[in-house]
DNA sequence: ATAGGTTTTGTCAAGCTTTTGTACAT
DNA sequence: ATGTACAAAAGCTTGACAAAACCTAT
């Protein structure tokens, strides 16, 4: 009763279904193919027409060029050209595929699937790629879809909790070993704490041993865990400046003391320049190279001076 | 608690008493016996069935996968075979003891050392167990000990994040199945989630399919969600009723159309009386158990009306 | 009669219930099977239907492709396609358990369902859980079985190459980042590298750097890749003594200027003893930490020394 | 657009078997 | 208490059917 309407989705159409999703008569889409072949669909056994999604695709730009004016064989002619990609191969989950399906499964609220994909993804690619080309860039889309108003709320959420719990699963063990420490917390106030984690992904990909604060973390509570664990490094994050203001004195503190780095919106705002603050703008793989590098060079003229 | 009637004390229930107690006949039992090999009774002097309490138990298992709609075979070998795990080593990682060495870990920022003891749980109990024994009894004490001032935020923090990662994972698969969906949602401005989530873990272990939106959530996003995968119930979560009350109308609106739950301090405290919202006040996996009845009920009333 | 609800989990439906939950006649449901082979379900020893939480989850996916407007035979073979991960069930993931539902798998050659068992415990366990209640037992099994005759070549063949390839998954990667490196190679005519594989996820997980040369590996090819990265460790293996003996000068050799280590069954014989060789007779985890203190002392005195 | 034939797919019936709770005789 | 018998409920298979959806051709 619920998921009753079109989608994208894969899989051979018949006939009356993209008839009623593309709202062309079925005698109509009949005659598109035999005039202009815009469609290419694949038989059953029975010889029903099956469509595929390069089909609806140009379906839907046929009627999208209809409306504009065309010709009908002109229409048809520049839909056919627009050469949509045929079905890939099922198999072989490209990262761009596999982030549309993500995001198709989460819309839909159906974390099973969505489960299903990244463990597909997992299985042929590293934790730097999923983050890098997946989880990243669809965390970036669903913020600009949310800004647009095209995404509900109750669709960032489940994402988010969906997410959330798949990174947090990857996370296990990151406090183990011995690389440096890195303690993590978003500023106070803060909530998004998804891009922080995959930091953490990517600074425990290279050795470091991870300390996880969480969201909305007071700097109190950061200053009281880094008197425990003396990490190397004190990564904080925020989405915009103003989390960062009410503390900057605060930091000032804990800069003297730690290395300090920042990330998330706020840093490419340069919410907290000089002090000495690290600030992470790129992607968070190619940042945690960066630190790690830092941090490698700082352990050598440390020895060094010794 | 229970023992208030006959009984020939640890000799063992004959036949016509745990009829009485479990509600099935003499010969049903008998059949039991014969067909699956579900009860193994020693024998009286006389030749009198004399059952022991694992009997019982496997008696009271029996009934319930039958109520679940299970076949009677299936039905006894799965309450046989759970049966068989009750007599688990006594010598594994007793509950309490692994509460404390669990805070302990916690305590010290040590985050391997808390999953290796999670996964040694983990190995010789079950989801439920782990729950009941360990984590919830933990979470209080945590709350008890932030609130007598004996414990950093820090290390609530942190425990927090290892705990909700854990819980997440065992989560994974949640909203597969047939069973009826639930919304599981923080009302606006509530952080805590972890009682949430262990409270959605012990609906899913009684068949029910999980939507989770996270902490947090606007009552918007909750209707807009609601809309979309139509669910059974929805459970609200809030530790205090200073969450409640800024909603309570909004609240009234949605418990019009679903059957609403509120758990947490908040329903302790009656924040949302009346308006036919059910109130979640013991300890998640009985509640989980009362809500499951409370469904089935509904489910098979509306079906009598048909 | 009135239990038409849902709830609970697997065991083996009968079509009436599975009818009931999913809402789907029995007729149909048996058409699907046989137009589709939608589902696959045992059969009793009468010969009726039980149908496993895998085929419940398919007709679910069937019946919500349906809804989405696609033709019968379509969702069918989407859903079939799914590759449906063996429904969350929180009773199977005793690591007992899962090591026994995995070595069925393995035998029957069912690779999608091997990976899906091995997709749950790492749901809920960590790395170092799966290697040690699992894979490890498992493999120890299978070579037991092997020297009994009671497995085909091709099985443990078969069974290898899953688990290479699954464990080598979890190694992308494994070369990053800033730890000490340790080399890890076979002995020239060895060919089981599994259980070198697991130990370097061990040693992995305790933040060391991994140079993997697999199996067969001579000890040219070793002391030349040792001379280009300058490992903190050396760690070889061999199944039994005959591989270590014809090397063992090299050996000294190359233990003149790096840390070795041996393991495998070899290194339980003390086919190496003395020449400072640390034989590695325990489990891949215990050790793994071991050698870590070793290091970690290693380097503290060398820095004291400097 | 209509006509006439085909395919797809949900449903039903008949006749027989299995499962399972209860009854009865020893 | 035991063992056998019995009957209602639930399932199985085969085969058929009909409505809806599609096909081609005019």
């Amino acid at each position: 009763m619920l998921y009753n309407f079109p989608m994208t989705d894969d899989g051979g159409l018949r006939i009356g279904e993209l008839s009623r999703r593309a709202g062309i008569s079925p005698a109509l889409l009949r005659a598109w193919e035999r005039r202009y072949g815009l469609v290419h669909p694949t038989r059953s056994a029975g010889g029903l027409r099956l469509y595929s999604p390069a089909d609806v695709e140009r379906v839907r730009l046929m009627r999208q060029h209809l409306a504009e004016g065309l010709a009908a064989a002109e229409a048809a002619a520049l839909a056919s050209r627009a050469a949509v990609g045929e079905a890939a191969d099922p198999a072989a989950l490209h990262p761009a595929t596999a982030r549309d399906e993500l995001a198709d499964a989460l819309d839909r609220f159906d974390e099973p699937r969505a489960q299903a994909i990244l463990d597909r993804v997992l299985a042929v690619a590293t934790v730097d790629t999923l983050l890098t080309d997946v989880l990243l860039p669809y965390l970036h889309e669903l913020g600009e879809r949310w800004t647009r108003g095209e995404t509900s709320v109750a669709q960032e959420h489940f994402a988010s909790s969906v997410l959330r719990g798949r990174l947090l699963g990857l996370a296990r063990g990151w406090g183990q070993g011995l690389g440096p420490v890195a303690v993590l917390a978003c500023l106070p106030g803060e909530q998004h704490d998804l891009g922080l984690i995959a930091f953490g992904l990517a600074l425990r990909a290279q050795g470091w041993r991870i300390v996880y604060l969480g969201p909305d973390t007071p700097i109190d509570t950061l200053e009281d865990a880094s008197r425990r664990v003396e990490p190397s490094l004190v990564v904080l994050s925020a989405v915009t400046d103003e989390r960062v203001r009410p503390v900057v004195e605060q930091l000032r503190g804990l800069a003297a003391r730690y290395r300090l780095a920042l990330g998330g919106g706020a840093a490419a705002n340069g919410a907290l320049a000089a002090g000495g603050v690290l600030e992470l703008t790129g992607d968070p793989i190619a940042e945690a190279t960066r630190v790690t590098a830092l941090a490698r060079d700082a352990a050598a003229g440390g020895e060094e001076t010794e």
